[in-house]
DNA sequence: TCAATTTGACAAGCGGCACTTGACAGACTA
DNA sequence: TAGTCTGTCAAGTGCCGCTTGTCAAATTGA
């Protein structure tokens, strides 16, 4: 059920919450109580939805904290599959 | 939809994983693959669940990436709720 | 009972990452 | 032309997951 190639959530803040908007990154910052820079990385792909900020933009575009961080971890599951070989682990089979 | 109190991911490893196969700590990070301070600091609900321990887990005991790290995602966001009024944003209405 | 194992904890250190303020150059715009 | 917006760099802070090494206390087993 897991998505094909799951969206950096930053990208979907930026066409889905400030495009739509007309928001600009700094006037989105200043509403969301961060920094224009985090804003910035966040939207360009370069930072990922802390727990904070899945409760900020929940109170400022809606949705809800599960489903921001739910697309972080989606993403963050997606990147990690191509390292999932490089971890070993034996698997357990009975006491 | 929420948990009324989501337990720690780590009390589950404990109690769902380890108990149930007689495994001590040593022996289950050892088959995990990580340090047997790392897996006890988990266990007793110091740290939480990464993607690699998510990964791990897995591997180890089955269920999916995806259950351990919603279950930790559900107990941070019940964490940081205690603190959601602390967090101050302004309300996008329109453009 | 004695010895080995297990445990939780502490310390020091490393790397990553989200966040901040300050600064800069380039682009866009009124 | 002047002001705004942008991405990015730098420097610094704090948190946290992870490591190795160590320790005392508790448990376990021959």
């Amino acid at each position: 059920m897991a998505m094909h190639n799951p969206p950096h959530p930053g990208g979907i803040v930026r066409r889905q919450c400030l495009e739509p908007l007309g928001l600009t990154v700094t006037a989105a910052a200043d509403h969301l109580g961060v920094s224009r820079q985090s804003l910035s990385e966040l939207v360009n792909e370069h930072a990922g939805v802390s727990v904070d900020m899945a409760i900020r933009l929940t109170k400022a575009f809606g949705s809800t904290p599960e489903t921001w961080l739910g697309l972080q971890m989606a993403y963050d599951l997606w990147q990690a599959r191509r390292r999932i070989d490089d971890i070993k682990v034996d698997r357990i089979e009975a006491a």
